[in-house]
DNA sequence: GCGATCACG
DNA sequence: ACGTACGTGATCGCG
């Protein structure tokens, strides 16, 4: 292949961003010698990332060299009052440039100029050369080399994620060119580089000047025509300023550099060298990789190869009896309630044990173990093994020992439901991952060969046994056991068994409303296009913006990436310019319950019990929270009334029986209340104020509650809201349609009002920034490490993280907690109510007539005694012969 | 396979 | 000055 392709990489700057978004995996990257490596391992794995994407024929790394330039020449401040660059990462920079030599990659430095310098210059040659040049940097000074032949990656949270600047895309962004970028900056000035631009110009400003002067040059030409402003006061003031800002911001792309294109050619690693420097740093992973890369050129050289017994009729007296054993059952596909069974694996001791055959685990030998509770059991999803067993008409007990749970509470970021994948972030490499034994998409199946499925069965086994010690340690580090032993576990058995209870659902309530739907869709329909004068496909909000917007000529509110809005927020604001558009909006929500609920409904109905059985995401999200899928129960409308008619489909059991909801009443803002000790929140809810009025009363400092107007209310619930979310006024505006300075006013009210919510909120970032997670009541974890980052959006959403996963979380492990003790209750009572649905702050019964009464007495009052909280934790219920009824 | 949209807490 | 609310899943059109 000739195609000559340059790669060109800003050393520092991306290193620098590769410690950062380790930074929380600080201390588990070390060598044996206590060297850190956790930049070197994120280096490598952008490295790998980019190689894939760009194929260069030629590469360079370029790094500064000093601190003194051409520019802190002309400037002495420049990047002055910079924090030293943390002791952790300066080591590793010696390593690196080893690394990159290891890998057949140049280095490069040049006193007196910057890795910026270098890249331009070489940037500039290769163009010349007739290269396609990529450039690759952690900031974004560089963008300006951005040209037809020039592309510039910016690394985007984390290190392997990238973003193309073009000459297009620069001009989206900054509403300027490449070049122009350049008189922008020096403008603006930059804090991180020293300097200082322009007093109140930041990039809107710039972006405006530049695009209207075309530089800075031109402006200070046209400045004494501009009409008297404080801008202008400002832009004479800070002429030199922004005349040095323009050299300093300016990439020399003339810079003597001694390297010539030809000496950048790249071959690829030197492998052995390469091996030797893995194995220096304890890069397991990536000596994994090599291996693997061996497998594919030299003869195979297979992932571990497991020892097995392939068991069948014939010695199912074979595997020993023992306490503990580890088991797996394969099914193919994530749905294990329809799955196809696939085989299993039995590990007692060293001996392993496979088949595909599941029906031998219902022989006496098999079942008796997998039922007697005297033998614990280590397995990968407690819950499909359990729900798989149940299939098999076997009542599994005694699965003590969950890795994929485990995982998930230890660091739910290097979670996956791919056994394989998810072992190799605890450096285990003898499983492959099912995506590599299966394949992909439609093509995926289980392996015809034995060797190859029993070996990867057996394999499985061996990984869940290799990491249970070191998995329950971490645990127990981090002050988890009794999370997983009394919240995680059991809530996993009680979503199994409210996944086999599912929920009866009547089919011809669903097809009435189908009926129904479909006859206003197809009028809204008729209507519509006669309004519109013309058919088009209403479901594409493409068609419909050409519509909307170039035919009608209704103004665009907002665009997307790919085109006009046409979401509700834009067609609501749009409603009084055209009749049209209030009928899209009927049609756009009728449309959706027909399709997603009546329609989605009915298709999920099982027709062997006339019920649906949604599955529970347990290791899913990022808070603790379940999820609900296949389908999602968790989002039955109830907004409006169109939508709650789906919920007079789903029934009680017997004909007599109720469904049964009870929900927690404002459970966030007590917690909120409880981890914050505010006196003030307190107050309000032992008090048992309606919390919305109490705090319009605060904010708006009434002196009774019932002074509250309902717009007031409106107002503080929206601020309560806001708060749990990690407030901005900017989104409180919007989300009131009042005015930015109105809603900081709220918010500045509500601080004062509840002075130890700020404390919080401020303690909440302070603990995220110290210990690299955030932590609910029961401390369950999340790891956020851009909260370190110094892209100011990356950064605040992190922060707005750290602030609402603990009441979020908490909230969830409040729930789960109640769940246990609900079920062990029914048990105990021995009662036939089920528990069929959890909709994160709401429990759903199926209740026979004559227990009514008792689950009125406990289903509440467990749920209200779920945690001892410092404000009272109060539960509402409903009931009726239907689920729109229980409300 | 992804973005836009909209359903829920 | 920066540009935003937190957490989810299903459906559709489109490339």
């Amino acid at each position: 292949m000739n195609k000559k392709k340059l790669l060109l990489i800003d050393g520092n700057s991306v290193a620098f961003r590769a410690f950062f978004a380790m930074y929380q995996q600080l201390d588990k990257f070390k060598n044996p010698e206590g060297l850190h490596t956790n930049a070197l391992y994120a280096f490598k794995n952008m490295l790998d990332v980019v190689l894939k994407q760009e194929d260069p024929s030629h590469i360079l790394v370029a790094f500064d060299a000093g601190k003194t330039t051409f520019r802190t020449a002309m400037y002495k401040d420049y990047k002055g009052g910079r924090d030293k660059t943390p002791a952790e990462l300066s080591e590793q920079l010696p390593y690196l440039r080893e690394m990159l030599k290891d890998m057949g990659i140049k280095s490069y430095e040049l006193a007196n100029y910057e890795a910026d310098d270098i890249i331009g210059t070489m940037a500039k040659k290769g163009v010349e050369a007739g290269y396609e040049v990529a450039v690759v940097s952690g900031d974004k000074d560089l963008t300006q080399l951005a040209s037809d032949h020039v592309t510039v990656y910016v690394t985007k949270s984390g290190v392997t994620k990238l973003e193309a600047f073009t000459p297009d895309h620069m001009k989206e962004v900054n509403g300027v060119t490449p070049t122009e970028f350049i008189d922008m900056k020096a403008l603006m000035g930059d804090p991180s580089d020293n300097y200082p631009g322009v007093a109140k110009v930041g990039p809107k400003t710039a972006s405006k000047l530049i695009q209207e002067y075309g530089s800075v040059e031109n402006l200070y030409n046209h400045v004494d025509e501009m009409k008297k402003s404080k801008l202008k006061e400002n832009l004479i003031a800070s002429k030199d300023n922004a005349l040095l800002g323009k050299k300093l911001a300016t990439i020399n792309c003339d810079s003597p550099v001694e390297v010539t294109l030809d000496d950048l050619s790249y071959e690829g690693s030197n492998i052995d060298d390469l091996r030797r420097f893995y194995e220096k740093m304890n890069f397991r992973r990536f000596l994994a990789d090599l291996a693997q890369k061996g497998e594919l050129t030299e003869n195979k050289t297979e992932v571990k190869k497991q020892d097995y017994v392939v068991l069948s009729a014939d010695n199912l007296d074979q595997p020993p009896k023992a306490a503990e054993v580890t088991f797996y059952l394969a099914m193919f596909g994530d749905n294990y309630h329809l799955a196809d069974f696939a085989g299993f694996a039995l590990k007692i001791g060293g001996e392993t044990f496979v088949s595909r055959d599941v029906f031998l685990l219902q022989e006496s030998p098999l079942k008796g173990m997998l039922e007697d509770s005297a033998v614990q059991k280590n397995v990968f999803d407690l819950k499909r093994t359990t729900y798989g067993l149940y299939r098999l008409g076997i009542k599994a007990e005694s699965l003590t020992f969950d890795l994929l749970l485990a995982s998930y509470l230890v660091d739910n970021e290097k979670n996956s439901n791919d056994l394989g994948e998810l072992v190799q972030g605890y450096d285990y490499y003898d499983l492959k991952t099912d995506l590599e034994v299966y394949g992909k998409g439609k093509n995926a199946k289980i392996p015809a060969d034995d060797a190859v499925f029993f070996n990867h069965l057996a394999g499985k086994t061996a990984a869940i046994a290799a990491l249970k010690d070191s998995l329950l340690k971490q645990l127990k580090d981090h002050e988890q056991d009794d999370l997983y032993d009394s919240i995680e576990l059991p809530t996993a058995r009680v979503l199994a068994k409210m996944e086999m209870n599912g929920i009866k659902v009547q089919p011809s309530r669903l097809k009435e409303l189908e009926n129904d739907f479909a006859v206003r869709l197809k009028e809204l329909e008729e209507k519509i296009y006669k309004e519109a004068g013309e058919e088009f496909n209403l479901n594409s909000p493409k068609q419909l913006g050409v519509i909307l917007f170039e035919k009608l000529g209704l103004p665009v509110i907002k665009k997307t990436k790919t085109g006009y809005s046409t979401s509700v927020e834009v067609l609501n604001q749009l409603k009084e310019q055209s009749p049209v558009v209030s009928d899209i909006l009927e049609y756009r929500q009728i449309s959706k319950i027909q399709s997603t609920y009546v329609k989605g409904l009915l298709d999920v109905i099982d027709e062997r019990d006339g019920r649906i059985h949604t599955r529970y995401l347990q290791t899913l999200t990022a808070t603790g929270r379940l999820s609900s899928v296949d389908p999602n129960l968790q989002n039955i409308p109830t907004r409006t009334e169109e939508g709650k008619q789906i919920r007079k489909a789903f029934v009680p059991s017997s004909p007599d029986g109720y469904i049964y909801s009870c929900d927690y009443s404002q459970i966030e803002l007590r917690v909120l209340a409880h981890v914050s000790a505010d006196p003030n929140m307190q107050e309000a809810f032992k008090t048992g104020y309606d919390i919305h009025a109490h705090t319009a009363m605060k904010i708006f400092h009434l002196s009774s509650v019932d002074e509250v107007t309902s717009l007031q209310r409106r107002r503080a619930k929206a601020v309560n809201f806001g708060i749990v979310y990690g407030i901005s006024d900017y989104g409180l505006s919007k989300n009131l349609d009042i005015s930015r300075k109105q809603a900081k006013e709220f918010i500045d009210e509500y601080f004062e009002q509840y002075p130890g919510i700020q404390a919080y909120m401020d303690r909440a970032v302070k603990d995220a920034r110290e210990k690299g997670y955030a932590e609910t009541i029961m401390h369950r974890r999340r790891y956020l490490p851009d909260i370190h980052a110094k892209n100011f959006n990356v950064r605040s959403f992190a922060e707005r993280t750290a602030i609402n996963s603990p009441i979020q979380g908490s909230a969830a492990d409040i729930m789960k907690i109640a769940m246990i003790n609900v079920q062990k209750k029914l048990d105990e009572l021995g009662l036939k109510t089920k528990m069929v649905v959890q909709v994160h702050d709401e429990l759903i019964f199926d209740v026979p007539a004559d227990e009514l009464e008792t689950i009125q007495k406990i289903v509440p009052s467990v749920m209200q005694a779920a945690v001892k909280l410092d404000v009272p934790l109060v539960a509402d219920a409903g009931w009726g012969h239907d689920w729109y009824e229980a409300k």
